[in-house]
DNA sequence: TTTTGATATTTTAGGCATGGATATATCATT
DNA sequence: AATGATATATCCATGCCTAAAATATCAAAA
């Protein structure tokens, strides 16, 4: 466990380190937490169920939608791209946890849906993943973390705003 | 159908979904706020740099502690595995960006270092990350990102605390 | 000294992720 | 129908990332 001294800018030389933005100190400790929340839950998920996140978090979704999903859609709720999805998928199907079914309204589409002993195995994993994610947030208060979600959706105003506007 | 909750009148579905649903979407917000955030800056800085996100982060840390690095402290810092630092410090020793020097201390280590052209480098492209970074956040006052910040520190707090227990 | 155990890094194999290119299907106009 | 633009998904090359095993060094005890 390193210790980082929180008061590291003691430097002489300063120079950017000391004089980063607020901004961007924001950004670093968004980005420690998420690698630490993740980092934690990947490796649980692997030790106790033998499962990648990024499979369990497409299963995820697919729960959400018991109607089952399109390709596309799957891609864009889950915020990688279309071919990562294929590939997830590849493995899904080779494990017998999702079917590919071909689009009665349009040829070009599958839709992706959990088979039943997919859905199985998630909602047995799920449960356990959920609680993981309770004991992460423990010790913060039901205050605390009600405002860190409003705070949250903030974030994502600002930023899907100001990233809209560069494209 | 387990009853480990004393919870009267759940539904059939799962009883710890409504009952912690709070949590696991607090994560669920958290993760596609910094997949945002993380996207784009990824691309912008292929687009505008040719360099990857990886690459960028660890001539980050080189910056911050100009004596060097040992591979494993950068692990450490970035939160990746050791074998990644490896295969990110390959390329960025191609290209010219950093030199491995062997530690007189410690003759299994190498001190990880910014070559001057990799320092020129970072510097240039640090600074258009930054701004970045403030254009993302532009939609929130000061007040919010304040609050945003101490909050995260708490995330980390009870996170690491959690994780810990686990080990 | 030799053994033992811990530490530092690399190597390997497998899977995730992007961006770009391709193939096919659909839609909106002609 | 024919055209061209758009949408859907896949394939490819490259690079990131992890976990586990291999290699080498160090430090301290037997």
């Amino acid at each position: 466990m390193s210790k980082k001294s929180a008061s590291a800018g003691a430097d002489t030389e300063t120079r950017a380190t000391s004089e980063h933005a607020p901004d961007l100190r924001l950004w670093l400790r968004t980005l420690a937490c998420t690698n630490l929340i993740e980092n934690h839950i990947r490796a649980r998920l692997r030790a106790e169920f033998g499962i990648t996140l990024p499979r369990f978090d497409l299963m995820a979704q697919l729960e959400r939608s018991p109607q089952g999903l399109k390709m596309g859609e799957l891609s864009k709720r889950m915020m990688v791209t279309g071919g990562n999805v294929t590939g997830i998928t590849d493995q899904l199907v080779a494990e017998g946890l999702v079917v590919r079914e071909d689009s009665p309204k349009d040829r070009r589409a599958y839709i992706v849906k959990l088979t039943p002993e997919g859905r199985r195995s998630f909602r047995k994993m799920a449960e356990a993943h959920e609680s993981w994610i309770v004991e992460l947030y423990a010790g913060m208060d039901e205050k605390q973390r009600n405002q860190l979600y409003e705070l949250l959706a903030a974030v994502k105003t600002s930023a899907s705003t100001a990233a809209a506007k560069k494209k």
